[in-house]
DNA sequence: GACATATATATGCAGAGGCGTATATTTAAA
DNA sequence: TTTAAATATACGCCTCTGCATATATATGTC
């Protein structure tokens, strides 16, 4: 687990919401957090990329889908970190989950 | 409060030991944080410029030395931003603090 | 295979940030 | 008022990073 990585993924506001997001959700695939940041889809995917390469999370396929979630086990330092991005320390996640909830057609997950 | 400047001012390698260095040891000049770091000082006193800006750290005068310390009331996600740079989120810290526990000539403190 | 959907990556560009060196500022003392 | 010590800032330089657009890569369906 490289420390720089880590805080270089979480440096970035964008990357910030996404973290936020699966600390508070669970497992998202990359649509749902694109209707969640009302976000482009290869803006998405980048941040996705810099956050999995930084070793914060998982990916799982299902078909076409691609879910993403929080990796485990994570180290303390490391979990302590992301434990600090709600809602006062990341203003957008409020807004982000509204529209989550909002979001129509939302794939539904066939295995854990 | 801003976010950015907040998680901007820990992104760094260098400002996050220092930052380690004030939540664990309270109160330090700029002299001190040069011989911790083991590092120059016109770096030090800029990274240190960046931590002010962002509000993270307030500073006092004594002389000609100028002591940081961290600032407060500091909100909730803040302090526990900077509770979390611990030695294992810096791996740096552990020997920073036995360099300046050898630091010749520490400058004393007069007030608080 | 042809096509559609979902996701990933390549590319060129513009802006931000860190570095070392040099210099300015502040304070105290001679 | 000169000198020294401690600290702050200015200046190029270079690298890194995020962006939008375009394109590539699965995967499933017909």
């Amino acid at each position: 687990m490289d420390h720089q990585l880590v805080f270089d993924a979480i440096g970035d506001a964008t990357r910030r919401r996404i973290l936020a997001l699966l600390v508070a959700e669970g497992e998202l695939c990359v649509c749902e957090l694109m209707a969640a940041l009302d976000d482009i889809q290869p803006k998405v995917s980048r941040h996705l990329s810099v956050i999995r390469d930084a070793g914060l999370a998982s990916v799982r396929r299902e078909g076409t889908w691609v879910f993403y979630r929080l990796a485990s086990p994570l180290p303390r330092w490391v979990r302590d970190l992301l434990d600090t991005l709600r809602a006062d320390a990341v203003p957008d996640l409020t807004a982000d989950r509204a529209r989550l909830k909002k979001m129509a057609g939302r794939p539904a997950r066939v295995a854990a």
